[in-house]
RNA sequence: GCGCGAGUGGCGGAAUUGGUAUACGCGCAAGAUUAAGGAUCUUGUGCCGCAAGGCUUGGGGGUUCGAGUCCCCCCUCGCGCACCA
């Protein structure tokens, strides 16, 4: 032995590999399917499901073995409560940080890939995580993304119908709709819009992976420009991905996310007349009520009506305007926002309502991308347009009366109409009714629901995606058949964008050509494809007829309560992208009938975030990074799981701790030694104090305490108190002169899920000492120990005396006492009466068990 | 600006329905053992005070016999959205 090795206080370096060797070769943790000859149908099933990682050239960092132990154990505690249990791992491969990797190190993606892949699985499995690797999927393989482009096949053959559910395009055929009426209503279509083309990373990106201006990946600038892309018709679904978003198990806050970035809102359409003209303008507005204090109009610099109505004397500072703010990034024309800016064009509307002329003027605060572009604008009741018209000397009119003793002007709360005709006197959700009718008879207007949420922009001009399952010929495009999947990306030596926004795949040329007449799509899907169904994948991963097996998907998917994977784990950065995306394919899939439940995760908890010892964020150039390798080859695997969940709550960020560690280290090494004992020369031995005796009455009482709490904060996930109640227990087993054989070996069953090394090899320990008290096997292999409540019970229970609201007195009562005899025997304190300083007791409040309350 | 969440010892953090605030761990101190210990074991450890006792869950008010927990006002930090009509 090494000095090192000396200096261990357990020899976790010997067994942790030990036992994954062991569990590997017994294939402990395989999960069998229905169908499967093990396969026990008597057992209710539970899916615990990790975010699965995208394999970095850097490995794993501490972040990912927070959720991941958290999972395992939840994982392992079913399984030993009788559940069979779905509890896999992969690998979200494909997309641009890969592709960058590759280019930077001078490889193709497909190798770095591999070898990243190899570098996770290698530092997972040295953490003992119970994985079914046969289930393993990785979004680059062939036989995986066949499958992706599968889906991406169904969702271009299929549409919307009226009630919203999602049905096969031959429906619309049937129907004898013409081949432009069906390809607008495609679920997946190709549109000529401005989109968010990032120079830098030789793309185009997703609006929810544009923050700020900049690209999501790297931080690099983004310009609008319009391009033909494909796109994922998602805003059909924003009704129901709100509401559907009610029965989950979800955190409150991640709700909101997703309802604030779908940002349903409830209002009109309004179409304006043009003065001297037959154009009409239409607004979405939320407040039609305040139609008749509108002074003037907005729109959009971008909106194509803008030219047309701009009048000769105008036309010059208008395209000055128009140009200025195409010049600006989106970044730029957001910091600049403070300031309202615009030019009139000398059009103007007629205000429906009342007739009246207002002009019609361009800002850049009115958005091309949300409503119709178009808004009138209502000075007096909207902070925006109130700003606006005090800078330009606009008229600002009263039209909602606020509660007393507000001023109106920019009042923008509901109220009372006035100044408004036909409406004056209704309260604003009645104003709001009675003029939306109005305008529907009238034939000006329609009650709207209007939502944020954007198509999703699903293309990308890359190379390491998967290509898309599409040909074009004679400018039109078209599904290839099934069978020629999977479509395999053509083998580039020069992979790299080309720099313009003609995608890599150009470069094959071969591979390009579909047949003499037909080429292929040149663009890649976005990495987000990948993961919007792995987890189904997961439920039968080998299967190569199908996506997934109909009685796996059924069993996995399909059963218990609500159905859905049971426990979904993962960081809040995925809160409005693959959360939302991975729900949009999986109601397609559910309408199309190839899914069990409207909604792929019932329950979903988000990890908090590992900040560096000094509290910041980890990062490199702060140089507070923790490498997970070098915890385990110091403390071992069992350490860092422990002390990963012994932090704090999982949900909550915290940082990291090196005397944390050690800590949880040396309650692990006081395990050991509750079982092992070491001699002069450094050997183990099964400790002299281990007996086959029964357990004393304290000692059983802490253990089946232990076994109640760890089992109800499991359920919580609220390991940081499980593992200090293991930590109490474990305090009292080291403080007993005699440690019962078989109350240690319950205890090793509750710490097994949390560090399953320690409890496999004491386990085996003692079995090499006391045969007829260890069952062969793997203590994975036996159920969690029942609690006993009778253990629970004690005759004596501490009681406090307090006198007016503060402590003054504790005693040791019969559990059974009655209220008058505890309130005697408070009474009799000493402390009570010294503190009751010959006062009489106005009233005396009993709590069974717990205290008693003299009020003087 | 709007929305959400959180403020408890020197530090990470515990506290059923309102019922002993500070469990467990870290750190610190003393002792035991030891050739030695960055090992192990034992004991102590919220703050002020010699003590009796008093004070204490971001600050202020309130409800209550009793408030970290419930209600109102304010402050600080973190996260999200950010001209969404």
């Amino acid at each position: 032995m090494s000095s090192s090795e000396q200096r261990k206080a357990f020899p976790f370096s010997d067994f942790e590999p030990r036992w994954q060797a062991e569990w590997e070769s017994a294939n402990a943790f395989h999960t069998p399917n229905p169908g499967d000859p093990d396969f026990d149908a008597s057992k209710p099933k539970y899916f615990v499901l990790d975010m699965f990682p995208y394999p970095s050239g850097q490995g794993l960092h501490v972040g990912h073995p927070e959720g991941y132990t958290a999972t395992d154990i939840i994982g392992r505690f079913k399984k030993m409560s009788g559940f069979n249990v779905l509890h896999p791992m992969g690998w979200d491969a494909f997309g641009l940080p890969a592709e960058q990797y590759a280019i930077k190190t001078g490889q193709h993606p497909r190798t770095t890939t591999e070898k990243n892949i190899e570098g996770f699985r290698g530092q997972l499995k040295r953490l003992g995580f119970a994985y079914d690797w046969a289930r393993e999927v990785n979004t680059t393989d062939p036989g995986y993304f066949k499958w992706t482009q599968w889906i991406f096949l169904k969702l271009y053959h299929s549409y919307v119908n009226e009630v919203g559910k999602a049905r096969p395009i031959a429906e619309l055929e049937a129907q004898g709709l013409s081949r432009a009426e069906i390809d607008a209503r495609r679920l997946a279509y190709v549109s000529e819009a401005p989109v968010n083309w990032c120079p830098e990373l030789g793309t185009v990106l997703a609006n929810e992976e544009v923050v700020d201006g900049k690209s999501e990946v790297g931080g690099f600038p983004v310009e609008r420009r319009p391009m033909r892309q494909w796109m994922l018709r998602i805003t059909a679904f924003a009704q129901r991905l709100i509401d559907e978003l009610d029965g989950l198990d979800w955190p409150e806050s991640i709700k909101l996310l997703q309802r604030n970035w779908i940002g349903r809102s409830e209002g009109a359409h309004v179409t304006f007349g043009v003065a001297d003209g037959e154009d009409t303008i239409t607004v979405f507005t939320t407040r039609p009520d305040t139609l008749f204090g509108a002074t003037y109009m907005v729109l959009s610099p971008e909106h194509p009506l803008v030219p047309k109505l701009t009048t000769e004397a105008q036309r010059e500072a208008v395209e000055v305007y128009q140009k200025s703010v195409a010049s600006k990034s989106d970044l730029e024309r957001t910091e600049l926002a403070k300031e309202k800016s615009g030019v009139p064009t000398g059009a103007f509307a007629i205000n429906p309502v009342n007739e009246e002329k207002i002009p019609i003027w361009i800002a850049d605060y009115v958005l091309m991308g949300y409503g119709t572009g178009a808004i009138m604008a209502v000075p007096g009741h909207d902070e925006r347009d109130f700003e606006f018209a005090q800078k330009f000397e606009l008229p600002i009119k009263q039209v909602v009366q606020p509660p007393e003793g507000k001023d109106w002007q920019g009042f923008t709360d509901d109220g009372v109409a006035v100044h408004s005709g036909f409406l004056d006197g209704l309260a604003t959700p009645e104003a709001k009714a009675k003029i939306t009718t109005w305008l529907e008879e009238k034939g000006l207007g329609k009650g709207t629901v209007n939502f944020k949420l954007r198509d999703w922009l699903f293309s990308r001009q890359r190379y390491w995606g998967e290509p898309f399952p599409i040909v074009w010929e004679d400018g039109e495009h078209r599904g290839i058949p099934e069978t020629e999947l999977p479509l395999l990306p053509p083998t580039l030596e020069d992979f790299k964008p080309t720099g313009t926004p003609e995608p890599p795949l150009s470069k094959a040329t071969d591979w390009v050509q579909y047949s003499e007449t037909a080429k292929r799509e040149l663009n890649t899907m976005p990495q987000w494809a990948g993961s919007c169904w792995y987890y189904l994948r997961y439920c039968d991963a080998q299967n190569s007829e199908r996506f997934v097996g109909e009685a796996a998907e059924k069993y996995w998917m399909g059963g218990g309560k609500p159905g859905g994977v049971d426990l979904y784990v993962g960081g809040t950065e995925h809160a409005v992208l693959h959360l939302l995306y991975a729900r949009f394919w999986h109601k397609v899939l559910f309408d199309l009938g190839y899914v069990s439940t409207p909604e792929p995760f019932q329950r979903l908890v988000n990890q908090g975030l590992i900040m560096g010892e000094d509290g910041q964020k980890m990062s490199k150039s702060r140089g507070n990074v923790v490498n997970p390798d070098d915890v385990v080859s110091e403390y071992g695997a069992d350490s860092l799981r422990l002390y990963e969940m012994f932090m704090g709550p999982l949900e909550q960020s915290k940082p990291w701790s090196m005397k944390g560690v050690e800590g949880v280290y040396r309650f692990l090494a006081r395990v050991w030694r509750l079982v092992m004992e070491v001699d002069e020369e450094g050997r183990w031995s099964i400790s002299t104090a281990l007996k086959d005796v029964e357990i004393d009455k304290p000692l059983n009482k802490v253990l089946h305490e232990t076994i109640k709490k760890c089992g109800e904060d499991i359920e919580k996930l609220s390991f940081n108190t499980g593992i200090s109640q293991m930590m109490v227990c474990t305090n009292a087993f080291t403080q007993s002169e005699v440690r019962p054989v078989t109350g240690v070996l319950t205890f090793l069953r509750v710490l097994s899920p949390f560090a399953p090394h320690l409890a496999e090899e004491l386990n085996a320990q003692i079995r090499t000492a006391f045969p007829a008290l260890v069952p062969e096997g793997f203590v994975s292999d036996l159920t969690w120990p029942v609690f006993d409540p009778a253990a629970l019970v004690e005759d004596e229970i501490e009681v406090v005396f307090q006198v007016n609201g503060k402590l003054r007195d504790k005693a040791r009562v019969p559990a059974k006492a009655s209220k008058e005899e505890i309130e005697k025997i408070a009474l009799a304190s000493a402390k009570v009466q010294e503190f009751m300083e010959g006062k009489p007791a106005r009233k005396v409040i009993v709590v069974p068990g717990k205290l008693v309350n003299v009020v003087v």
